[in-house]
DNA sequence: TTCGGTGCAAAGGGTTTGCACTATA
DNA sequence: TATAGTGCAAACCCTTTGCACCGAA
């Protein structure tokens, strides 16, 4: 990824910091600020909270980044490639998948013409048990995170 | 809607908070912590945040009340009527919808087999635009609220 | 050199908690 | 009367903001 390019298209100094978060969000493809502020910190020491916060908001401002609300309060950041999606989030072990192509347009389909309603498609996101969840636990056990703190 | 038996069948105690508090849901439909408080102190003078917010928690343990994620970081708490089902939530008017029924079932059966992902349907909520709505604006503007502050 | 970006510390808002008091049963 | 429930105030956590400094271009 060449994240100086990235930034630079759009007019953003690359610093140090917002090359750490890209950086973090291609690694672990989804975070909420606090887990973003932990891996860049871990790359970059004294990086600051409200930094990321900023930084978050101006690469959204952007179209570098895009946040959806998977799981709990706090919206988790995603890079931003390719058109948006809507995610599946496992409750179990936390994965999550974009859900896309003809099985969500069969969805927003489906949604339209059953209940007369046109889904924002950028604000779905779906919770349940990924496939390989299924086969674990039958039962629906406490949320799992995949970035536990 | 008798409140107080529902209260005492768990054996709660029937307190005038607790009363408000579910008639307020039962007015309201869905609510905030916050929209709640407010909606209580109008009834009630006096009641305290902590107040709603442990009688919430207590009342949800006691499964006669739920939330859902329905917009923005604060669940939304309404009553325990029926079978969990999801939402369908119009982010123009505020207005939310129950998905339930062979639409949901529906939606579930076609996740599971093109996805292979079982759906959480108590956790589902689909924001969008409701019937009314798409009429006046093809648009979305600003998040709006049922309730607005 | 310039001004976008950052760190620090303080403020802010919503939620939780400890403790003494109230009021239901 | 006993104790579940409450009010108050403080603590808490996450997020935002003001301001002076830093460093990318």
């Amino acid at each position: 990824m060449d994240v100086i390019s990235l930034l630079k298209a759009q007019g953003l100094r690359a610093t140090s910091a917002r090359i750490a978060l890209l950086h973090s969000l291609d690694e672990l493809g989804y975070g909420t600020a606090e887990q973003l502020h932990a891996a860049v910190v871990s790359q970059l020491s004294s990086v600051s909270p409200s930094t990321v916060y900023r930084t978050l908001e101006s690469l959204t401002e952007h179209h570098l980044v895009r946040h959806a609300h998977l799981v709990g309060a706090a919206p988790s950041y995603y890079l931003a490639r390719g058109p948006e999606h809507a995610h599946l989030v496992c409750n179990r072990c936390g994965t999550v998948d974009n859900l896309s192509g003809s099985i969500l347009e069969h969805l927003i389909d489906d949604l339209a013409s059953s209940a007369k309603f046109v889904v924002n498609t950028s604000h779905l996101s779906v919770e349940g048990l990924c496939e390989q969840c299924q086969q674990l636990t039958p039962t629906r056990p406490a949320t799992a995170s995949q970035q536990p703190r």
